[in-house]
RNA sequence: CGCGGGGUGGAGCAGUCCGGUAGCUCGUUGGGCUCAUAACCCAAAGGUCGCAGGUUCAAAUCCUGCCCCCGCAACCA
């Protein structure tokens, strides 16, 4: 086994402040680090930011700032969130800078030279008023629906790369590495995405200049993945005078991303390394999604629980482990405060914090405090040695989750101890029975400690904590050594100890975290956008008489609708209300329409207008008319 | 046949790749303990592992078909 170790995040986007994903990604990653450390390997740690593109270059003008400033404002809040965390990565590249400029430079002449890359022009649709095309998924009726701006189909010079060529080598990579990707199912669905022929790679734009300047033509800037990707070589010093590290760390031990850019890493990224003739990842992980908790829980509670609230109440260490506790690692899970308080309580202020406390508590009781002599009293070094086992076996399977179990199944050993052998008793013997008292302290001391080895990747600051108050301060360098039975130094004093994990009120809490984000709430609407009179009387609402209604067919949510606005014909409109309503039910009712409307197509059906109704998370609700009014009526 | 994820005691989830006593946390009930953060320990109740077939000595796990739920996309004008 390679005595290196190199793991990386994806860069980050600048645009977006970080959030939970991003968090939990960095977390993820940081606990193996450190957990590859302790196995002592020689790690490298990257994170970063990537910082080009169309939306930077856009959100900077509009802030009337340069896009580097942006960038370096929100990579700042990045540094902030991984201090805050505890994020202990070796390096931080940003895409803006140089050594990744020429890193990118040197890949592209690599690529260039094994002639994968050709001229041709890159079709799509095109923004004239922000000057940038918009994905065909944004695109509806020629509009882009992010920014309402009209589109057209137009055309630019671009470099494309030859990925098209790669599919075989690449399923063959697959196919001999059944590892590189993980989980399985996510192995799966590349191969299934490969085996259905790949599309040659558009790699440049004209159309944008914030970006890393295409080599040997000014006119061109590199697109985005073969930008970002080329991030994790960049740091290493690929291209560089000295590329020491580079020839040292690469290839990469993982690259740990959301499922969501997966196929960037397991089918772009291989095949422009395979053209440059660089060698492959080893692994690429695609973990699952944080969830919403459900939203109308959430809302008519008024309890949702931002992570950074509960960084700042809990501690960073109760977040990390959260985190990794909760989710499966590669599945998605469920981001809920009360899941939150309810692993805090019963995994970290009982179970840990607890069994810590009344273990040291009766040491200074009993023992006035002192470390007695070493023993291997009872169940505990058998339970110790198991669970380090297991943790082991689970952290080298990449399943964080369980190796956690696996640690926890140790404080429980531990509390069955206690209660088995009743320090409290023998203490109550006197020195009858003082040699029994100091065995089962000693191995309960012990087995803290080693629970607190294990914890360690997930919960640094705790970890230490807890050793500091066991009276062995010392940190841990390798985690083998460190588990072994018998560390904890003898005859040493325990420090004064308080709870690792005071124990929270779930109910208290969600109350006084109601309180808490109401206000903020209600400070965000006097700040939205007024209109005028004049800017509503604009819109033409009028009474409306539903004299036809029918499924448009193979739609989901579609209703197409016949209604009476007191014109020559009837109007044809389209509503995405089938959810709730039965379209025989809607005949003869009336309704509130945008008479003024711009017409759409939906499906292929054309809509003229659109009928109003109140949404509750979506489900639609129609406004009715008081009395019946003759159609066309106007509202106001 | 759009892409993907999921259906396991009341709730939330492991376990499924590599078949072999169905496990964890929370909750419920009864008992115990009193060192400890109303914590800790023991016991109990509670499961047709979505449905139907198949393979097998043996299926939550493998195969086939089907049903339902959730994301994304399409269809909230």
């Amino acid at each position: 086994m390679s005595d290196t170790f190199y793991i990386t995040t994806p860069i980050y986007y600048v645009n977006d402040m970080p959030h939970i994903g991003h968090i939990y990604t960095t977390v993820m990653a940081d606990a193996i680090a450190r957990y590859q450390r302790l196995r002592g390997r020689r790690v490298y740690f990257l994170t970063g930011t990537d910082e080009h593109g169309q939306k930077i270059e856009k959100a900077a003008r509009s802030q009337g700032i340069e896009p580097i400033q942006l960038a370096d404002r929100v990579v700042a809040r990045y540094h902030d969130l991984w201090r805050t965390l505890g994020i202990s990565h070796d390096d931080f590249i940003r895409t803006t800078q140089p050594r990744h400029q020429r890193a990118v430079a040197e890949i592209i002449a690599r690529i260039t030279a094994a002639g994968d890359i050709s001229k041709g022009s890159y079709e799509g649709w095109y923004d004239a008023r922000d000057e940038a095309f918009v994905p065909d998924s944004q695109v509806r009726d020629g509009v882009d629906t992010e920014s309402g701006h009209p589109v057209e189909r137009l055309a630019e010079p671009s470099y494309f790369f030859r990925l098209s060529a790669f599919a075989d080598r690449l399923l063959d990579w697959y196919r001999t590495n059944p590892d590189c990707i993980r989980p399985r199912s996510r192995y799966n669905e590349v191969v299934r995405f490969v085996e259905g022929g790949l599309k040659d790679l558009s790699i440049s734009r004209t159309s944008l200049t914030w970006g890393v300047p295409y080599p040997g033509d000014p006119d061109h800037v590199v697109y985005v993945w073969l930008d970002a990707l080329t991030n994790y070589i960049s740091a290493l010093g690929f291209g560089a005078d000295d590329d020491a590290r580079y020839r040292d760390f690469w290839p990469a031990s993982l690259h740990l991303v959301g499922k969501d850019i997966l196929r960037f890493h397991c089918v772009y990224w291989p095949a422009f390394l395979m053209s440059a003739g660089l060698p492959l990842p080893r692994q690429v992980f695609g973990h699952g999604w944080w969830l919403q908790n459900d939203a109308k829980m959430s809302k008519s509670v008024g309890n949702v629980v931002r992570p950074d609230h509960l960084i700042h109440r809990f501690g960073a260490d109760a977040l990390r482990y959260f985190v990794a506790r909760e989710m499966s690692f590669g599945q998605d899970a469920n981001f809920s405060d009360e899941a939150f308080l309810e692993r805090y309580n019963a995994d970290l202020a009982n179970a840990l914090g607890n069994t810590a406390s009344r273990t040291t508590a009766m040491t200074n009781r009993y023992l006035a405090g002192v470390v007695p002599a070493p023993s291997a009293e009872g169940p505990v070094p058998e339970a110790a040695a198991a669970a380090v086992a297991g943790y082991l076996e689970h952290m080298d399977a990449l399943e964080p989750h369980r190796a956690l179990e696996a640690a926890w199944q140790l404080l429980a050993t531990l509390n069955g101890f206690l209660q088995e052998r009743q320090p409290w008793n023998l203490a109550k013997d006197g020195d009858a029975r003082r040699a029994e008292l100091e065995a089962v302290l000693y191995s309960s001391l012990e087995g803290l400690r080693i629970a607190s080895i294990l914890i360690e990747p997930f919960m640094p600051t705790i970890a230490a904590e807890l050793r500091t108050q066991l009276g062995a301060s010392e940190a841990p360098v390798n985690l083998g050594e460190a588990t072994r039975w018998g560390g904890l130094p003898t005859g040493t004093r325990l420090s004064d100890s308080r709870p690792l994990f005071p124990r929270v009120d779930i109910t208290a809490y969600l109350e006084e975290a109601t309180v808490e984000t109401r206000p903020e709430a209600a400070a965000a609407s006097p700040a939205e956008e007024l209109v005028s009179i004049d800017q509503f009387a604009r819109v033409k609402l009028k009474v409306g008489l539903v004299t036809e209604a029918e499924r448009v067919p193979k739609s989901k949510k579609l209703v197409r609708l016949k209604v009476d606005l007191g014109e020559a014909e009837p109007r044809q409109l389209v509503a995405g209300i089938a959810e709730r309503y039965e379209p025989e039910a809607l005949v003869g009712r009336r309704i509130v329409v945008v008479a003024n409307l711009q017409p759409a197509k939906l499906m292929g059906v054309e809509s003229r207008g659109m009928l109003l109704a109140a949404s509750v998370d979506g489900d639609p609700f129609l406004l009715s008319v008081d009395g019946d009014v003759p159609p066309g009526t106007g509202v106001r």
